[in-house]
DNA sequence: TTCTCCATTGCATTCGGATGCACTCGGTTC
DNA sequence: GAACCGAGTGCATCCGAATGCAATGGAGAA
């Protein structure tokens, strides 16, 4: 306790409070001389402004909520290490929010946010559609990441998912793939559902069938067999780390990728270009879209307005599937 | 803006603003029937208590720092997210900065985290011994993980490296390896120090030679020719990333893991179990590292006293060094 | 020399909620 | 019937910093 506050600093140098005060905002009043004395006194009490008190007054906090749900993926972790250093280079703090999945949670969390008055909100987070009102009512500015409001009252920073995945799906075909089949992620899962749209439907009837997976490299060895029985040239798997399992469970199986079968990511996780995996997979541009998210926020912080962003994803050709 | 406060709330319940606050708080001293119309009133408001003001009493704002330096290495990310998980169980949530690992950046964020008046400070990040009095000066309680104070002022969980690299080296000397080489980590970073003396006091006259490395993937493709020349029958790479560089880059040479040498890692991250690496390394038990961390933290943010809790890692033996 | 004008500075108030203290009032206890 | 008790409630104040407004004083203009 015994907190050094702005009166100590105020005392010690002779000054008023409100000097304090003004000494340590940019655009504060003050003399150079004093400013120097007060930061002097500052620095000899080990001073440093609460900026809690300070966000009573300003209704800034500096703070912006993460809201990341716990996956099995490899991605997530990248997501929140790009975030905050973004975040940072612009003077804010990431508060972090784990959102288990489950929707009643939603609830609960986004109610703890708003106790905290932070001063935006990034969520890559599904949040249904009666939830709205409810937001609406935060009157704090956000951004989906990875994630699309269907009216688009929200906006979002998004990789295309579907044209992604119709791009990857044409490669294969244009390679002279007939017999496709597709390892999908979980179906309540926003990235999940538009990647096997795009892929089913650029694929036709060159789709040989689809299993479900959960986004994790073990159900990609347990699918493996499930897979393998389709009889498919090429498997297409909605994230990396389910084309590394596929890759290895086909392995036990006997069956080698690329000779025998192709297989096919999506993220361009670190881990997916691995030497002995090297996967064929849809790069998301992980740094223009984070960039994009937190200028986009920006944007909505300061009251002005922006628009939702769509990037396209790169095709990354490895030896998973030679095209 | 137009915040609803708890004078809303109070006048739309015809009580007092105290009433509202009681009302809000577990031990707060009111009828059960006034809190029944508060806590409705307060929904039809969509009322919910401003922390920030809160804390400027109570001193107290659920909010933990934690520090982590942005690392090559994928066992941070992992690290993070069990963090924020533990925190958040006990009603903590985190507030994440990035130290970039220059030194003079530690001033810098300690001067930011003690701004934000966090309850607690988690640090994965190292501290010169003259930043001693600065921290102190903070009086906010710290745990540091996985780096050890070396006075014991400030408590730590850490994973004993020393012992984890010994008991790697000493099941290497025992399955008969003689020549023992060393991919190092960055030589600032702590637990790459002592991963490094554990292993070179352990070998002995086994030590064939120490290459340094950056605790990347990329890098352990890059030493691996200036390990295979010291002729080693296997080489133990500070950490796991750099491992399974070591392994692709010697595959490249044309030789193989583990026939023609064997290769360790340290950490036990996910992607080292990935099956065409299946990688022998010192598992940290992330779980109980973290879960110590978090109630040695919570003891110290209620008065309590803790000490420095030092755990062992497992041995995990995978195929590149088939002990 | 006297009057403006402007740059500094201090005073008082405010942000939203917690809390010590005093007060009210229905129910006990002699 | 008087003194007492305590649960419930409101009043006033405080936490630490920001800011509108008024006061001060020195420089320059007339």
């Amino acid at each position: 306790m015994a907190q050094v506050t702005s009166y100590d600093v105020a005392t010690r140098a002779g000054v008023s409070q409100s000097a304090v005060s003004r000494a340590f905002s940019e655009n504060g009043k003050v003399s150079a001389a004093t400013r120097a004395r007060i930061l002097e006194a500052a620095r000899e009490l080990g001073y440093q402004p609460n900026l809690l008190a300070r966000s009573l007054i300003t209704g800034r906090t500096n703070m912006v909520a993460v809201l990341a749900s716990q996956t099995t993926g490899r991605y997530y972790p990248e997501v929140v290490q790009y975030l905050a250093d973004a975040l940072d280079r612009g003077g804010k703090k990431m508060l972090l929010f784990f959102t288990d999945g489950r929707i009643e949670r939603v609830d609960e969390v986004l109610n703890e946010v708003s106790r905290f008055q932070v001063d935006g909100i990034i969520t890559s987070t599904q949040f249904a559609p009666d939830r709205r009102e409810l937001i609406r009512g935060l009157k704090t500015p956000m951004v989906l990441f990875n994630r699309q409001d269907p009216v688009d009252e929200f906006k979002s920073v998004t990789c295309d998912q579907n044209r992604g995945a119709a791009a990857l799906t044409s490669a294969l075909l244009n390679a002279g793939r007939r017999r496709i089949a597709i390892l999908g992620g979980s179906p309540d899962n926003y990235v999940a559902r538009h990647r096997l749209y795009g892929s089913i439907d650029a694929l036709g009837s060159a789709h040989v069938g689809t299993v479900d997976g959960d986004f994790s490299y073990e159900c990609g060895i347990a699918r493996a067999r499930e897979l393998w029985a389709l009889q498919p040239d090429a498997i297409m798997c909605m994230n990396d780390s389910m084309a590394m399992g596929v890759m290895d469970g086909l392995s036990d199986l006997g069956v080698q990728t690329p000779t025998d079968v192709w297989v096919t990511g999506f993220d361009g996780t670190a881990s997916g270009r691995l030497k002995r995996y090297d996967l064929t997979t849809l790069i998301q541009p992980l740094d223009d879209m984070v960039s994009l998210t937190c200028s986009a926020l920006d944007a909505l912080m300061n009251g002005a307005d922006c628009t939702s962003q769509v990037l396209q994803g790169q095709l990354h050709v490895g030896r998973s599937a030679p095209l």
